[in-house]
DNA sequence: TCCACTCTTGACACATATGTCGACAAAACT
DNA sequence: AGTTTTGTCGACATATGTGTCAAGAGTGGA
């Protein structure tokens, strides 16, 4: 009758991947430990070796998490049909808006958490090369000369990761308010109402 | 005869600082315990606690020293002389360059430290709501509007701490040679080559 | 020489973390 | 109904961390 009981302590491999998640992005790995998260979930501690070997196991699942969603949407975004460079920058700058496509939060926990661990360094040096490319390929595609492009493509990378880093609260309209401003600074050229409109209709 | 001496377990407050320095700055607050300091230091961890009440003293003596340091010397560096926005530019990335001027790499560790500490975070946002006055001002007094003021102060905010999150490894001379691309970007405009020369003499 | 000051030490008491085991409970299939 | 799968629990062993205390050792000055 009632699936949705009170208390209800049986508890998925998801539930605890969810917590884990949950921790990792506020706080860090550091954080995440098996007996914080068990007291979370309101269970034993013990029984969270039914689901997962180990803690290094619940901690391999978040990496993959991670390289499963991020990189591959920003790169996917770079690739998407524009007619002008401000067209294909509003296209990048749907991760910024859209947290589906770009998991800013747990990017930066994931980059912290790399600084100690250089095993995942090694794959996030994999991703960054791969999301620089991307973009200076982007700018190149626009008749930007390849240095220049390699700027540009940079100056972006750092905004953002800057940006999650900073932990800025923007309301999404102040933000989507700001782009035009954005565009400018990093095409070097301001965009025009059409390709505007067509971000603005994008995100209603 | 040896004040060198090889064994010299003798150690002042200054020792335990250093050290609190060097792990806070390559592994992050969490890892800053006495009891792993000890170990690295050669002694015994229970002589921490005659230089110190306990490890929220050498915490918050860690955060002092951050205080004392970066922002100060930013702000400084936006209001030196300069006769065009390339050089007021230049002269701002003395901080890239100067480890001195402005300690990147404490900069990061502060801001990983504060996301789980409420009174730091607070402090920390007063450091970058003067920073961000202090760019904003930089490029109103040369003339950009507000609005566009404060947008080229953040890509420069964020890219500062993007490029420290992303921990880039450039030589010296490569980043300068980036430079002029950087002003470009964030200026709108191509610098001078008397601005370069004024600013590659100061490099030596 | 003896005394004080500075710094180190080991023992103690505790808290928090990881991981293993065997017993047990509740769904979910036969 | 019976059996398997899924999941939980408490006890145990062990590691790592914090902080206090009383008993020293080493240096330098009176």
């Amino acid at each position: 009758m009632d699936t949705q009981d009170i208390s209800r302590p049986r508890l998925s491999e998801e539930d605890w991947l969810a917590a884990a998640y949950e921790v990792l992005t506020e706080s860090g790995v550091e954080a995440v430990k098996v007996m914080p998260l068990a007291k979370r979930l309101g269970v034993s501690r013990t029984s969270f070796y039914w689901h997962f070997k180990d803690r290094e196991e619940l901690l391999e699942a978040m990496v993959r998490r991670w390289e499963e969603r991020n990189t591959g949407n920003l790169v996917a975004r770079t690739e998407a049909y524009a007619e002008s460079i401000a067209e294909a920058m509003f296209n990048l700058f749907d991760c910024w808006i859209d947290p589906n496509l770009f998991d800013a939060r747990l990017d930066l926990a994931i980059r912290n958490w790399a600084r100690n661990d250089s095993g995942l360094q090694e794959r996030l040096d994999l991703a960054d090369t791969c999301r620089e490319q991307a973009m200076t390929d982007m700018f190149i595609r626009f008749g930007y000369p390849e240095a220049d492009a390699l700027i540009r493509a940079r100056a972006m990378i750092y905004t953002q990761i800057g940006y999650i880093s900073m932990q800025v609260h923007e309301s999404t309209e102040y933000r989507i308010s700001l782009m035009p401003g954005w565009i400018e600074v990093f095409t070097g050229t301001r965009p025009v109402q059409r390709d505007l409109d067509r971000f603005l209709a994008r995100h209603r």
